[in-house]
DNA sequence: ACTAGGAGTTGACGTTGCGGCAACCGCAAG
DNA sequence: CTTGCGGTTGCCGCAACGTCAACTCCTAGT
């Protein structure tokens, strides 16, 4: 009761190929091989090769199936894990599908983006804005200091924790939100419109990562925004009236969320 | 105004790597290339790996965003066609998710497949039974010739259609089928249950695809599975009784379905 | 006896989007 | 003079095979 490679070939459905495939990577050694160098399997190869295609039906990676036959791992458990995998994958085509959705709509009406204030994103798109710590650094940290000590302190200790290449993450995240805010700004959605508010809760996690402010320093910081001319021009770089925009917001924020 | 790669790396978050990837598969070539082969990117490189980075996001392939970007192609388009190929496998993710689930199941409950009723997947495991229609051929055939002439013509006719492969791969679904009605039978589900009668669908859409019969016409064709021995044998091969089964969920069938 | 054909073999390249490593080069500081 | 940084090219690796290419064996037909 033995079959040349052929004969699995039609019985299986999969390609010789395939099978020498599973041969190279040991899944599925042939039975015995002929003094011509030709495969030949037996009844509990065909029985090893139907448990190897019902496991790849299933998604499973060949290294997993195995990992299974050779008892060397839990098939419940592989397929749960297999299982948790799927799911993200699902989750996250059906987040890409609605993100191109959004995007097809954006250019179907949108044109190609012609807005009524000019959002600059300037010589350096990525680079958000001239080192935002060192230019603040001079005066405005001694303000800041000197206002509220403690969080002085705490933003200093979160700021040494995180490494250079936090810090251009972050200083990327910081640009990315301006901009998103910008064109809510350009798009003359109010700064209490739930969208900008959600944006904000971004804007308060990220300044809690060095400093949790409350509703009064909040609405400080915003004012700062206006006032202070080094971040003023930052926001005003990417467009016109957007630092004001940003107290506005803030202010909003702080009322309604932070009292 | 010119960038050096660590420069744009810091700016843009992508690793040097890519970006020489980028340049060697002609997707961003950088504005020059200094005497000493050092790369430097200019504005426009800028808002070029700023568009490339935004539609990677959506999960577009380098080759159709150099498309997209070289104007080869219209960008709502490709979006279009990108979205139905994500939502293809959402769902193909989705259907896996389950089936893995019901074989979680399976395997939980189940233990290891301990029917009462031994299944045989017989020597051949994937070879169904040996050739149906050379085993029919001898006076089976002559048989059905002469009660339904015009159905044994036009069997002939969409067996000639058929390829090998086709044939294989006919082969092995009625082999399939015929496993999944012996574990249903094992298992004890009644004929009548929707379970069979769904399988019940299968067989009767794969009978169609040579012949045409109606309620008497199928009603014949599942007793000759118990009469004819060469048929009957195959059943019993797969598992005691499964002849007579078949039979009775082919009559249920017809008499439901086919009156 | 010669030859065509079919079934089988090994070996290597291509696919996608890079990560990682090795080897090398030019330039500035200690 | 050496060290180190920042840059270069080039090649392997990944997952699971598809797709040649080149070659060997065995059988059947002429």
């Amino acid at each position: 009761m033995a079959w040349s490679i052929a004969d699995v070939c039609r019985m299986s459905g999969v390609s010789s190929r395939t099978l020498r495939h599973y041969d190279a990577i040991g899944l599925l050694p042939p039975a015995w091989i002929a003094g011509n160098g030709h495969r030949h399997y037996e009844e509990a190869d065909l029985l090893r090769l139907q448990q190897i295609l019902l496991m790849r039906e299933l998604g499973l990676g060949l290294r997993e199936i195995q990992a299974v036959l050779d008892s060397r791992a839990d098939p419940v458990a592989v397929l749960r894990e297999h299982q948790r995998r799927l799911l993200g994958e699902r989750d996250r085509l059906e987040t890409l599908v609605r993100t191109v959705g959004r995007t097809i709509a954006e250019l179907e009406e949108g044109g190609k983006m012609n807005k009524t204030v000019k959002i600059n994103r300037p010589e350096n798109l990525f680079e958000g804005f001239e080192d935002e710590s060192a230019a603040a650094g001079a005066e405005t940290e001694a303000e800041v200091r000197e206002r509220w000590p403690e969080a002085w302190e705490q933003a200093r200790e979160a700021k040494q924790a995180m490494t250079a290449d936090d810090q251009d993450w972050w200083q990327r995240e910081v640009t990315a939100q301006m901009i998103r805010l910008a064109e809510f700004m350009a798009a003359g959605v109010p700064v209490d419109a739930p969208k900008v508010q959600a944006e904000l809760d971004i804007h308060y996690a990220g300044i809690r990562r060095f400093w949790t402010p409350n509703a009064e320093a909040y609405k400080g910081l915003g004012q700062t925004y206006v006032d202070d001319p080094r971040f003023r021009r930052n926001y005003d770089r990417i467009a016109e009236g957007l630092a004001v925009y940003q107290r506005d917001a803030m202010a909003v924020y702080a009322d309604t969320l932070l009292s």
